[in-house]
DNA sequence: TATGAATGAGTCTTCATTCAT
DNA sequence: CATGAATGAAGACTCATTCAT
């Protein structure tokens, strides 16, 4: 059941289409149509079709559906997953831009591999009730999360962060701000006076925000 | 098959549990259960168990499956959005502070009146193949956006916004902040050196974030 | 789930075809079927042809197979379990030929209403990974049993039970006696010089041998 | 296909595990595992498992399911059988006694050999719609049964036999009186009062019971 | 010989939906 | 209004069997 994770190993591009196997096939469709329908909303029919096996050929490689979203948790998303995470350098730790900036990058890479990252993230694995959750909970690195988390609160200590905000919830405004519009890209599209949106005006959207906020030079007296 | 909606359209308290009907307390189970399982991973015979009667008299009050998701996303969600938009005042369209402010506290209000509200809109609006995008995007009020953005616009060349920021990524970047942090609260509820979480405490951090960023202070050189 | 036993609790002609239920028909199709085929071999499907309903409807009455089997137990062959077993009377026990006969009786009664009754006892209740084995060994009267072994053994210290025999061992050989005849019936006509046999010769060949055995006047010596 | 049955041609001792190939493992697998959980409830995949090989050498050996029955039948039961037949002798014939004692050991002697025997027996062989039964109806030694059933009737008519007795149906009464208990040995085991119980106290009370019946000593007048 | 891969047919089960009452 | 009964279609999963290697 263990397999490198040659995505995210190196920078490495993705093998070539051929010289993949049809069990990495099935858990390309798998994510895909899990990210388009959700998990629950996708049958082991619509995957084998969509990667052109039988559905019984499904069950051989993975058992049951259960054994499915085990190997996609721990085959496809762990491994970007553990990438994102590797991206908080440990100097960075010291300073709290870098911490953004480079989480930020990390992520928008992530996405840029795979796209159906930020789909999966809101719908199966943020939520409660979502069908990798549990799976990925075990996946997610805590400690890695502390170490930042006290980065953070030593830092607004010192006066280098922002001492409105609350250190335990930045790593998860930062992962919404960059993951959902991706999620819900064509629906902005939708809006009249969009201009331009690629992943270059959410980057910089991004950092901005998150870094120095919305209205950076006013005063700060009348907030609540 | 419409109904008006009393718990939005003015302030008013939810009307007695006793006078509610059969098909209102359907409605009901029908936006629990999809919140805490999805759509796609719930059916008409849970919602029925749920709500007490047989899932026959599901289909008597709402035709089919369809026709359940048609009146959840009139009669519950779109009354539900139609209050977070109402909320940004023609006046506060001047102050950009004010809009996130504004936007902010009905978020949070919204969500205190129908705490389903944030997993349903990560799962089944924002996200493609979300169950209930289809049926929300017309009730969104684009034109409202569309003014919002403007003002953003205005603000930005006037210098009172953030140059860096994307107006129209704006409005998403406060639901996010906002919305995420909670349906994923009983997930940060893992991570051991987590402090108390609760309403007031993320309304101080999106707030601040939002408003002033990370770092406000620091020079913005690094930012690359 | 529970359903009075009219078969058994009085002898009660069984009712006319046309008013027994569906839930009734489904039933006597899977009795027939499981004894014809076992139940390992048969499927739900075959059953709800053979019943005139569709598989859904079983699935609808007994919820699975798991529920089917229990309803064949409880309400079919518990039954008929009970009955045989009400037939060794109070008086009976002082009497150790009394005890055969109406033994051998009840169960030649129980047959007669329950053809299917030597194979399913046979296949599916006396051998180990039967699958109404589990079922109904907590409704096998046990205590009945005991009762019985203790009046032959009584009886054996006294001297009107034969001192070779093994009272624990009586009541099963009783019942392989009779029984596995009948399950072999159309085997037995295959054989060229077959006589006539029917349940009237099955009943005093069995109550001849059990009680006098094969040759009743021959000294005992050879018997090692 | 065929194979030498070496295992009831002679006396001798089964052959060292380390000699038996491939081929003999299945079988011996298959036949364990028909008679626990019946032949309609046993998988070739589950075989081939408990015989370490894979599915596809089962079907290398034996063709398709219907041939390794058949091999089941030809090489494993039809010797026991013919075994069990051989044991009552020409000399026996004349003395009904020894029919019956011999007859009792070669049963005891072949379940010895082969444990399984009993339960393949009343399941698959026995019943009607047991899946050995038409493979194992031509090799069951008919001329033989029939010169048995005419001794005893000669012997009946000569008075040395029970004349209340049906000939044809003496050997399956014996048969049944040897092999059942032994298919429920565990169940009767659940029974309180139960002495201990092994193959010779099961031997004593077949022969007693068989020969001379429950109560040898009774007058003979109200057995109706 | 031996096997991993592959599959069509079938099994159990669920579910949205309908309908007579 | 309300429901129990009923069902067709589809879903997950199994299994005997085949075949290229």
């Amino acid at each position: 059941m263990k397999k490198t994770n040659r995505k995210y190993s190196h920078q490495g591009r993705p093998p070539a289409k051929e010289s993949e196997g049809r069990r990495e096939r099935i858990l390309d469709s798998a994510l895909t149509l899990f990210a388009g329908h959700g998990i629950a909303g996708t049958t082991i029919a619509q995957i084998a079709k969509d990667s052109g096996v039988t559905s019984a050929m499904v069950h051989y490689y993975f058992g049951n559906r259960e054994g499915l979203l085990d190997a996609i948790a721990a085959e496809r998303l762990a491994p970007a997953i553990e990438y994102i995470w590797a991206g908080v350098s440990e100097e960075a730790l010291a300073e709290p831009r870098r911490i953004v900036t480079e989480f930020v990058d990390r992520l928008l890479e992530a996405v840029e591999k795979m796209p159906q990252l930020p789909q999966l993230w809101s719908r199966e694995i943020l939520n409660p009730g979502g069908m990798l959750r549990e799976r990925l909970l075990t996946l997610v690195p805590l400690e890695r999360l502390a170490t930042v988390i006290s980065a953070l609160s030593l830092a607004q200590q010192k006066g280098t962060v922002n001492p409105m905000i609350s250190p335990p919830l930045v790593m998860t405004s930062i992962m919404a701000v960059v993951m959902l519009p991706i999620t819900a890209w064509d629906m902005l599209g939708k809006i009249p006076i969009m201009p331009a949106l690629d992943k270059e005006v959410l980057r910089h959207h991004a950092l901005a925000l998150l870094l120095d906020g919305l209205c950076p030079e006013k005063s700060r007296e009348g907030q609540q």
